[in-house]
DNA sequence: AAGTGCTATATGTACTCTACATATAGGAGA
DNA sequence: TCTCCTATATGTAGAGTACATATAGCACTT
């Protein structure tokens, strides 16, 4: 059978997992909301807060988190300054700007949409 | 600044749509769920059920249908028949396998609790 | 002094999904 | 013949991601 799960890992043990998979990761708008709310200011940190973050269950790469970030930075909508580490290398830590604060209400209304359109059709899944 | 919209066609007039273009097209469950419920079966056909179907408001290429439903075949959870074209060319028409039910099933839980979670996080982002 | 482990950022490579473009072909009607 | 609609298919490139790897600071142990 084709390898139909893009993330690796699962030895097909779990099908649920393997379908949940093919899920975008939505860690723009994670990031975006945690920076938001303080729950976390520089890339190591966000790597634990997502985790905890239920928006997806799969584990999120470091890679992943590192890479948006510089691209949300690269759209003006994060701005980073580097902090010496304490006790330990220094840090790159982010700010939201004004219009990335704008971008996270935009994510919110698209995936309030998608959202209960997924559910809905979910049910309808059911009824067959 | 650097394209943000994989599907390009807008030119940042509809931010709204910029950020749903991020968003998985979901055409697999989309697919097969037309086929379980007899509205679509070949490709053309799905081309037009898929555009009516809310999961994504954006449109849908002909070329995602086509290949999701010769990967759909690869993995057994349907099987195609050519069948003549009336007053046209001829059609590959599909049919849902019993593991094709099973996994349209899978999908539909996996959608249903990424749907919730995507409706409360929309929620939590409100409240800012 | 060297080794180990945690913190922290970054890049290289390969794969999937998708957008957009293009190719092919049957049939209907002008 | 030309054009249009139907119908399937492939080529290419970009985005998002998984997995591997490279780097370095600092603390603690041996």
């Amino acid at each position: 059978m084709r390898k139909r799960c893009r993330r690796g890992q699962q030895p097909a043990a779990d099908p649920m997992a393997s379908i949940a998979s093919n899920l975008s990761r939505l860690v723009e708008p994670v990031v975006l909301y945690l920076l938001a709310t303080d729950q976390a200011h520089y890339g190591y940190q966000f790597l634990e807060a997502v985790q905890d973050f239920a928006l997806t269950d799969a584990e999120i790469d470091s890679a992943v988190i590192y890479r948006t970030l510089r691209a949300l930075e690269a759209d003006g909508l994060v701005v980073s300054d580097w902090a010496p580490g304490a006790g330990g290398p220094a840090k790159r830590v982010y700010k939201l700007t004004p219009a990335g604060l704008t971008h996270l209400k935009l994510w919110a209304q698209v995936l309030d949409q998608r959202g209960r359109a997924l559910v809905y059709f979910a049910q309808l899944c059911a009824e067959l």
